[in-house]
Formats: structure tokens, C-alpha cells, sequence
DNA sequence: GGCTATTGGACG
DNA sequence: GTCCAATAGCCA
């Protein structure tokens, strides 16, 4: 006997899945969207394995029927796995992750839809001349009502009594546009030796089939975007689907651009502030296979591609890829298992791979890809420290006179400037010089970051924002708060007054807030209408301007601070990356790196070009700490409103910690914000060797605690942001 | 006793 | 998540 009992994971978290009957003339396997009743309420589900679970079947006679089933593409086994392993690896519930898949009612909105109508067969009993002469010019015909009362020359009238008598039957179509298609030869570009040979075996690897993860590693400006295309050429070739994955959304737009050069049309897009018509459509087209490439951020990687056969990670050691509210999931991790799960090659393309991503080369699990030369004429540019102690700018200044005469240069010469700090706003701290108050969020555990471009004061971390105070609300005193520390709108400030006549530009996430905005940008630049830009670690990813000699960091020292694990490895990156922006047409580049410590093995690193011998050193560090990627840790953060509440829980959580073989707990502790949104936090973290279930272990520790109403506890595996 | 506020389960 | 019923708290 074929059961007729299926069980529903219902999209609603803290319901688990649920076992309903289906009736008899529906057909619901695995991964069908589903409505089934709860109580009162009709709440949407997707069927899944039965055996992904293990509590025991609810008694036959308390099931009810699932409602109806959904009109939409059912989610592959491939991807169910994917849900599987992603609630189980980070977690969360099911639900949790099934939201991300069906995009948040995408999959069900069934508007942006016509009816049209076609004949059914049936001749009507009552047949007058005008009806005979529609059934008879409409024998194959499809239309709307309209269209096709005009072909057969009758009224509207007609046609929808002969739709009530059952003569036609409405057609529902989908009015959304398709994606166009990508020309895979549309423009092959000329490759040089390097990039052929990684490019071969890219596309060898897609037409192959099959897993395998690649950690495609080529220097900034080493051309790893023309490299990777021809590997989604030739997906494009196999009929297969390719998903880009990008950082930000500031780099779409850019990103956009050469893929139209390389394929002629513009690829799907997916990213978080889409349009809910513009979200279903590609949605749709990803699930039916019209969509042929998407290129998007993190939540891209769960719309349910009904053929894929390649992941690209571009920037793929960017820390953004880690989500860090909702389901904590770090997208590189995840499309290296969507890829295993679903049996198509990954690609993690970066001219800075992250110590995990190298360390997964070096023991054979990934297959590494090099681009050591740039392309063309371009060289890697000339990096120098500067020491700030022997090099100092003047008081209330932060460009030291050598960085400052080598911008003179470059206007001189026409050519473009970058400096790169990464500090949004004026002044990351503001306080009163006669009482000593400093302006700190209400809400979080953080100094109010003074914007004077748009005349406020903003915390970064709730978007808390406040007027600039004209006087101090602690002593009363007016005219004495003074703004501590550099942003970039103070550089820029310092720029215009020692550089008058140097046109200038902020390129923060404030300023290229919409691809638009970012396309306005990149536009000034390549027109050579800035000289001088000063930017965060935005600006230093995916731009490409040949104009662009000097880059400037104005304080390397700064991502030094705080020693979490991967302060040092971060610092490298991102000042390798601004680095890289320099030098990259005809002309060669120059590097300056301001710091206090010239030492330091990172800065050290840079000037020396030797990346290996500071990566070795590093993996060493981490080897003998114990940290990612020999060992793991998890965070456990307890919020509530009330701070005594949140402590207690925290000491709760913390009396009840199991011990394990090779695993320790520390804390708890405030939390390093220890005030977020208005809740205050307490952190435990679990350090453990690689070997140890810290999953289930955690599931089973929290699983048998309760807790006030307005506790909430969240757990997050393999914890990038320590702060 | 009779009223309202709080809380723990069930919901399939 | 939302509903409901059992329970606790409160006043007269």
C-alpha cells in the first residue's frame, strides 16, 4: 500500500514539520509547495523526506489534508539537502532556511499573470450564426477575449458566452519578460598563457560535470573575470545554469557591464532590495531554467536552479560573504556544498584567498588555479611604508608630507589618486572638551559617528542618527565638542585644504548607495573628472580605472587592532586589495602605506610582495592556537532588554555547559558590543578541535534549558565578526 | 466567587 | 507564529 501521509515542513519557524494525508487525486512528492491547515489558519509548506527526521509519526486519525498544491516548480532533491545541511551545520530550523529558498513569497505570488482562452472541443447546444462562425475561425486560435473576438469578427459578448458555456477554456500565461540569452561566443577575448590554462581547466571541469571546488588565485588586475567567463561560456554551451556571487551590490553594476561585453546581453540579477515583481520574475526564470546566469549576492545562492552547473565566488575571501543576522551561513561554505550536493564544480576566484580556502589547496581538497602576472602591459605596482613616527603630518592631520607630495605628482602629471580608509563618515568620535562626554548610541555599545556631509550624528550599528548638538548635553557648554580621528569626509576635508585645486570624490556605501550611484562614480572616474578619491574598502574591489596610479592608506594600523583572529589576515587583504587598484593600465602604480608599526609582519609582507611567507606564517599561528581551519569555534549570544535578565540566562546557559572531549567554553561574558539595538548581549564561545560535534553538542546543551520570555538566544558556527 | 493577566502546550 | 485553556493574582 502506498501511504498516504506526507510530511510538511511548514515555512513558520518554531513549528516543526508536521505529517498531514493527502488526498487522493493530488500528487505531492518531495519538494512540492504545499497550503495545509493548522488549527484555524492555511500556512504555506513544501513536502519533504520523510526520513530527514526522526521523532515518531503522529497517530493516523489526527491528520488532516493538505489544501492544495501550489502551481509552482517543485525544490530538487539536490537542494533539499543543501536546507538540510545548512539547518543542521548552522543551527536553525528548516523553516528558517526555506524562507531564503522560496524568497520570501516569491514562489507564490501567482500575479503578473494573463488569461487567455482556447477552444476546448465542446460544441454548444444553443449554436447561433455568431457563435458558429467563432468556433469556426477560432479552431486553433489563442488570445485574450479582445483578440479574439476581433479575428472572428464578432462581439466580446460572444466569446465569453461561449467561455460560460465551456466552448474555451482560459490559459493563465505568465507575463513576465524572459531573460535574454547569453551568447557564449558572443566576444572571446584574446587570453595569455596563464589565464588560458586555468581557463581550460575551468571548462574542462564544467563539462565534465560532477563536484569539485577550484581556488582560482590571481593577482588584482591579473584579468581572473575574463578567466572564469569562459568556464560559464561553456556552461552556457552545455545548456547548464551559472550563478555569479558578488560581495555588494555596489559591484553589480560594473560587473554587469563586462558580462554584456563578453556575452551581449546583460545577466539575471538577485540581490535584497529588489522590486517583489522584479524578484518573482527572476525567481521564476531561475526555477523554470529560462534565466541561463544570475549574478548576485549572498541570498542568491538558495533559489532553486532547476539545471546548474557552476558557481563562481568572485571576491571569494570578502567577509560579507558571511551573513551575520538571521541564518548566520557563510555563502563561500555553502556553495561549496551546493555544488557537492547538486554534482557541479565551485569556483572561488580571489587575488587574496582566504587562509581557509589556501589551506583546503594545500591538503589536496581544492584544486588551485594561478594567475601569478597581471595582464597586458600593467605591473604590479611599487609598495612602500611609511613611518608615521619618523613621517608625521602635521597636528589634526593625517597625510604625511611624503603621501602628500606624491599626490601633487599625480595631478601634475593628470594621473588619479586613491586614498583608502576604512572609516565612514567625519569623525569617528565626538566628545566635549570641557566635561569629557562622548556621544554613545542610546541603543548600542558604540560612539555616534559624526556624518558632515549630511549634517548628523549615526550609529553604524542600528542606524541610529541624532542632529550634530550645538551645545553639550552633559556640562551645557556650547562650542566645545571637538570631532577625534579621521573619516574619510575629514581626509577629503584635508585634501581640499592642502590641494585646492585636486577635484575630489567620497566613495563610501553613504555615497554609492544604489547601483545607479556606483554607476555615476565609475563614470566620473573613467572621464577623468576626479583626481583624488578617497574611499573604504568599497572602492577597493572590482574597479578598474587605468588612470590610476597612487593609492594611499592612510592608516594601516588600524584593522591591527582588537586582535581577533583574523585581524592580521584582514589587514592584508584589504590593503592588498587598495593596493591593487593601483597601476593597472600602461602606466605603473605606486603604493604608500601609512603606519605606526613598519614592522608588523603584515605590513612587512606588503612591502616585500611576499604574500606566501605571510600566509605560512599565519597558517602557523593558527595551526598551533588551535584556530580555523585546524579547530572551530562557536559563539552563543543571549539578548534581552533587561540587562540582569540577559546576565542571568547567560550564567544559566554557561552552569549547564557539557564538557567534551577536546572542546572548551569561555564565558559568559558581555558580549564585545555589549548593547545592540537596545538589547543587551552576553557571549559564550566554544572553542573545539575539528573532530568534535559541536552541532549536536550545542543543540542538546540549549535544547534542555528554558528560558524567560524575552530571552533570546542565538547561536553562531564558525564566527567571523568577533567584535 | 468572579474577574483579569500570565503562561505553557498544541497545532498534524 | 497564534490560539486556547489552565493557572495565578487580585478585589470585594
Amino acid at each position: 500500500m502506498i501511504s498516504d501521509r506526507v510530511r510538511v515542513v511548514l515555512l513558520t519557524q518554531a513549528i516543526g514539520p508536521l505529517d498531514y494525508r493527502l488526498p487522493e487525486n493530488m500528487d505531492a512528492k518531495p519538494g512540492c509547495v504545499v497550503t495545509v491547515p493548522l488549527g484555524p489558519r492555511k500556512l504555506p509548506g513544501v513536502v519533504w523526506d520523510a526520513d530527514v527526521f526522526t521523532d515518531s509519526p503522529v497517530e493516523a486519525k489526527k491528520l488532516r489534508s493538505v489544501l492544495e498544491l501550489v502551481e509552482c516548480p517543485p525544490i530538487g532533491p539536490g537542494l533539499r539537502r543543501l536546507v538540510d545541511w545548512v539547518a543542521d551545520y548552522y543551527l536553525t530550523s528548516h523553516a528558517a532556511v526555506l524562507r531564503m529558498v522560496l524568497a520570501s513569497s516569491a514562489a507564490f505570488t501567482a500575479s503578473g499573470t494573463i488569461t487567455e482562452y482556447r477552444r476546448t472541443g465542446y460544441e454548444p447546444a444553443r449554436l447561433t450564426p455568431q457563435r458558429a462562425a467563432a468556433l469556426d475561425a477560432l479552431e486553433d486560435a489563442q488570445g485574450l477575449v479582445r483578440e479574439l473576438a476581433a479575428e472572428a469578427g464578432v462581439s466580446d459578448a460572444v466569446i465569453r458566452g461561449l467561455i460560460k458555456v465551456g466552448a474555451f477554456e482560459p490559459v493563465i500565461i505568465s507575463v513576465d519578460t524572459p531573460f535574454p540569452e547569453p551568447l557564449a561566443d558572443f566576444a572571446v577575448p584574446e587570453l595569455n598563457a596563464a589565464q588560458c590554462a586555468a581557463a581550460d581547466a575551468l571548462t574542462a571541469a564544467v563539462r565534465k560535470g560532477g563536484f569539485d571546488t577550484f581556488v582560482l588565485d590571481g593577482v588584482t588586475g591579473s584579468g581572473k573575470t575574463e578567466t572564469y567567463f569562459e568556464a560559464v561560456a561553456e556552461a552556457i554551451r552545455l545548456n547548464k545554469q551559472v550563478l555569479v556571487l558578488l560581495p555588494e551590490i555596489a559591484l553589480t553594476q560594473p560587473f554587469l557591464q563586462r558580462f554584456e561585453k563578453r556575452f551581449g546581453v546583460e545577466p539575471a540579477v538577485w540581490h535584497s532590495n529588489m522590486r517583489s515583481t522584479q524578484r518573482r520574475r527572476a525567481w521564476r526564470a531561475v526555477a523554470d531554467g529560462s534565466a541561463k546566469v544570475l549574478v548576485g549576492a549572498r541570498s542568491a545562492l538558495f533559489l532553486p536552479f532547476r539545471n546548474p552547473g557552476l558557481i563562481i565566488v568572485d571576491e571569494a575571501h570578502e567577509t560579507s560573504f558571511k551573513q551575520e543576522d538571521g541564518v548566520r551561513y557563510h555563502a563561500r561554505d555553502v556553495a561549496v556544498m551546493r555544488g557537492r550536493f547538486e554534482g557541479f564544480p565551485v569556483v572561488l576566484a580571489s587575488a587574496t584567498p582566504a587562509l581557509e580556502s589556501r589551506h583546503m589547496v594545500s591538503i589536496g581538497r581544492y584544486k588551485g588555479l594561478e594567475i601569478p602576472a597581471r595582464f597586458g602591459t600593467a605591473k604590479m605596482p611599487e609598495i612602500k611604508a611609511i613611518d608615521l613616527t619618523l613621517d608625521a603630518p602635521e597636528r589634526q592631520h593625517w597625510i604625511a608630507p611624503t603621501l602628500l607630495k606624491a599626490l601633487e605628482e599625480r595631478i601634475d602629471r593628470g594621473e588619479q589618486s586613491l586614498l583608502f580608509l576604512n572609516r565612514r563618515g567625519f569623525a569617528p568620535l565626538t566628545l566635549c572638551r570641557t566635561c569629557g562626554h562622548r556621544f554613545q548610541c542610546p541603543n548600542c555599545t558604540s560612539w555616534m559617528v559624526e556624518h558632515r556631509l549630511v549634517r548628523r550624528l549615526a550609529c553604524h550599528h542600528c542606524g541610529h542618527v541624532m542632529p550634530p548638538p550645538e551645545q553639550c548635553p552633559e556640562c551645557g557648554d556650547s562650542d566645545t565638542l571637538v570631532a577625534c580621528g579621521p573619516g574619510v569626509e575629514r581626509i577629503c576635508d584635508e585634501v581640499n585644504r592642502l590641494l585646492p585645486d585636486a577635484r575630489t570624490i567620497v566613495a563610501t556605501s553613504d555615497t554609492l548607495w544604489s547601483p545607479e550611484k556606483a554607476a555615476e562614480f565609475v563614470a566620473r572616474v573613467e572621464n577623468k573628472a576626479v583626481d583624488i578619491i578617497i574611499g573604504t574598502q568599497l572602492v577597493t574591489k572590482g574597479y578598474h580605472f587605468p588612470e590610476l596610479t597612487l593609492v594611499g592608506v592612510i592608516d594601516a594600523d588600524l584593522g591591527l587592532e582588537g586582535g581577533d583572529l583574523r585581524a592580521a589576515e584582514r589587514t592584508f587583504q584589504q590593503i592588498a586589495q587598495a593596493a591593487g587598484r593601483a597601476g593597472r593600465g600602461d602606466k605603473s602604480g605606486e603604493v604608500f602605506i601609512q603606519t605606526r608599526s613598519p614592522n608588523h609582519p603584515v605590513i612587512a609582507a606588503l612591502v616585500a610582495g611576499d604574500r606566501d611567507a605571510f600566509y605560512d606564517a599565519e597558517i602557523e599561528q593558527r595551526r598551533s592556537a588551535g584556530a580555523p581551519p585546524f579547530g572551530r569555534f562557536a559563539a552563543i549570544i543571549i539578548s534581552s532588554e533587561d540587562e540582569r535578565e540577559a546576565i542571568e540566562a547567560a550564567r544559566a546557559v554557561g552552569g549547564a555547559a557539557p564538557t567534551a572531549e577536546g572542546m572548551y567554553v569561555y564565558g559568559p561574558a558581555p558580549a564585545p558590543l555589549a548593547m545592540l539595538r537596545g538589547r543587551y548581549r552576553q557571549r559564550l564561545l566554544v572553542h573545539a578541535q575539528r573532530s568534535v560535534e559541536i552541532q549536536s553538542i550545542i543543540r542538546d546543551w540549549l535544547g534542555g534549558l528554558q528560558f524567560p520570555r524575552g530571552v533570546r538566544i542565538g547561536v553562531d558556527v564558525d564566527p567571523y565578526s568577533f567584535l
